[in-house]
DNA sequence: AGCCTTTGACCAGCG
DNA sequence: TCGCTGGTCAAAGGC
């Protein structure tokens, strides 16, 4: 368990074990190979450096899921009731609030775990809209005084932003909200590039009712329906594992389906320079309340491994179809040691959680033209 | 009318 | 104690 000896504001993250991926892909009847898609999620104290980490392998694509962009739930929600979803685990003795570390020049990524009593568990992962996507972000700027323009990115709560603030050591604003719901106290802070594109997401809290299920947010996501189609397991495991299945994902999504079509949907594939192995795309929508979400989180994944002597933690590095510049990191495992005092200096000498490009993920894209923005995944509030 | 964002002021924690 | 910083409040205005 890593332990953040270096901050002790913070604290320390307890999460039962994860259902065995492979055994809910088998289920779906999906061969994982070379992916793992999301996993615990410890945080940027061990992200990835050379030095903390060693790299096991590369793969070439595997893609997961596509996002077209348009899609402007901008929340991808496992959800929490489902048993069968690697992401549905149980995290009754913590609340972790974790956000990815995303992302994105063009997307963004964010998980969250959140804690919720014996009736309520849920795992979040919630995905951003691409600039494309997220027309309404850009609007912000061009539109200062408009509702729409600044809306936090949707995850299926409803939120009013009560304050925004220049923090210092971001070049972004980051804003203040709060969910609306009477007596519900979950907040969530957002930084914005200025384009639009948001940069980090903090959740704080926990929601003490449903997401809401007929607001407007929610029709307007349901308003922009995405093709409904569903793909064979056989075409899913040939595909390079395309995970998203009605029956047993669609439990926890309500309505989680596989898209072939885009569209028309520019999906910013990038020149050339994506390894993506499949002339078709192929997506998986989330829906209701999250409607037109469709994802690609992976086209390309290396494998590091803490070198820690001892431990089993590792770190897969993805890139993600849908934005060559943009890298998801996921960890697998808990760290069974404190952090490296090398990384706790260096940890402290700059803002956490704007970690900047690592040389080893630096190289897994080098002949990338942009540099990969990392996603740091980070704790925010634990109750147990 | 109600809900939202904007934004300057205020407050609390910390060094 | 003071200054800095992040977080919150609340009035004003827009939709």
């Amino acid at each position: 368990m890593p332990t953040d000896s270096h901050s002790p504001a913070r604290p320390t993250i307890t999460l039962p074990p994860r259902p065995s991926l492979e055994s809910f892909l088998s289920s779906v009847g999906i061969s994982p190979g070379p992916m793992t898609l999301v996993s615990s999620f410890f945080a940027d104290d061990y992200s990835p450096s050379p030095s903390s980490f060693s790299q096991l392998l590369s793969v070439t694509p595997s893609p997961l899921f596509t996002v077209p962009p348009g899609f402007s739930p901008s929340a991808f929600l496992f959800s929490p009731t489902h048993p069968q979803s690697p992401f549905g685990m149980s995290h009754q003795q913590a609340l972790a609030q974790v956000t990815t570390e995303a992302v994105i020049a063009q997307s963004q990524g964010q998980m969250q775990i959140d804690e919720d009593d014996a009736s309520e568990k849920n795992v979040e992962v919630s995905m951003f809209e691409t600039s494309h996507m997220s027309n309404n972000a850009d609007k912000k700027y061009q539109q200062p005084s408009s509702v729409v323009a600044d809306k936090p990115a949707d995850d299926g709560y409803n939120w009013r932003k009560y304050g925004q603030k220049q923090v210092k050591g971001s070049e972004f604003p980051r804003s203040y909200y709060k969910c609306t719901h009477l007596s519900c106290n979950v907040k969530k802070k957002v930084e914005r590039a200025i384009d639009g594109h948001i940069t980090e997401i903090i959740y704080k809290g926990q929601h003490n009712h449903e997401k809401p299920h007929s607001n407007k947010r929610n029709k307007d996501n349901n308003d922009s329906n995405e093709s409904v189609s569903i793909q064979p397991k056989s075409e899913l495991s040939s595909q390079g594992c395309w995970v998203g299945n009605s029956d047993s994902f669609g439990k926890g999504f309500s309505d989680c389906s596989i898209s072939e079509d885009l569209g028309g949907v520019d999906m910013r594939e990038e020149e050339g320079d994506d390894v993506e192995p499949n002339p078709k795309r192929r997506q998986v929508s989330v829906s209701p309340f999250l409607s037109s979400f469709k994802m690609q989180v992976s086209s390309y994944m290396s494998y590091y491994k803490c070198t820690s002597a001892g431990c089993n933690v590792r770190k897969h590095i993805e890139r993600a179809s849908m934005d060559p510049k943009a890298v998801i990191t996921t960890y697998e495992g808990k760290h069974n040691h404190d952090v490296p005092a090398s990384r706790k200096s260096s940890h402290n000498s700059s803002k956490p959680h704007k970690a900047v490009p690592e040389k080893q993920s630096d190289m897994d894209f080098e002949n990338s033209n942009q540099r990969p923005i990392h996603l740091s995944l980070k704790e925010e509030q634990i109750i147990v």
